[in-house]
DNA sequence: TACTATTTGTTCGTATGTATA
DNA sequence: GTATACATACGAACAAATAGT
């Protein structure tokens, strides 16, 4: 599969999907560097703009992680921490807003629990380390 | 507030603060249109790549929808709806993938609740318009 | 320590396409 | 049909962080 210029799917659509169908087959490990941004350009023969739209809306489903200066890598999901929801309780998700994912140094496309509790107080979970549960 | 072109802060980043900021506040209504991406790179003397910049991260943030040819908007959030978690039940949320998000018409910045029943079965709600409950 | 090479981040410029009003 | 507005895509230059020499 190869990126088709007369679709009517933008290249930096189409080359999200080819990234993303790598890393459901394995193509690309999880917690592995995926190729540079140039390197990907190249191997496509697409511009290096493509390349950066591809990955931030990988970044943004939380599929991969960057830093400056290292190559992106393929996020490796966190095990979850279990947490009940009491009786009487609501829980929301959203994104947190941009300063709010920093202060709770959390990764892009990393959505927060929010738990209501009866008595008016909320905790906020990371969506990627947590798991709701209401016991049996 | 403006833009410290001195700041260690991207610009786009200082920009997407005072227009979440503006918004948060009440100077942009829900539902109303934002100005123009032209007018923004004028009033606060920005490129037009760091307002669209800056409106990705909104966007990516749930709070403005943009669509092509009209001007960004302040994202109305819909009404939820009670989802009863189940006895024995389990809840994740994270974000969809693009196609997915696509197919489940969805707009941007919004993550999907994952209901997991006992036998097996598993529910996805959109997280805008879902709220997770257990009954007192 | 210092230096170099690699890589991602930011910003600007330019052009073209597409949808809306 | 025209004007406005957002989307895509390429190129280029420089900044900043990293890793290794």
């Amino acid at each position: 599969m190869s990126i088709d210029r007369r679709s009517h799917t933008p290249v930096y659509r189409q080359l999200a999907n080819l990234i993303r169908e790598g890393i459901y087959a394995g193509q690309y490990v999880a917690g592995a560097p995926l190729p540079s941004e140039v390197t990907l350009s190249q191997e496509y023969g697409v511009g290096r703009d493509a390349v950066r739209q591809a990955l931030a809306l990988l970044r943004s489903e939380g599929l991969v992680s960057t830093e400056r200066g290292e190559r992106s890598r393929v996020r490796v999901p966190p095990e979850r921490v279990s947490v009940e929801l009491p009786p009487g309780g609501r829980a929301v998700a959203r994104m947190p807003a941009d300063p709010e994912r920093v202060e709770r140094d959390m990764d892009e496309g990393v959505p927060v629990i929010e738990v209501h509790h009866p008595d008016g107080t909320t905790e906020v979970h990371p969506g990627d380390k947590t798991e709701l549960i209401r016991p049996a």
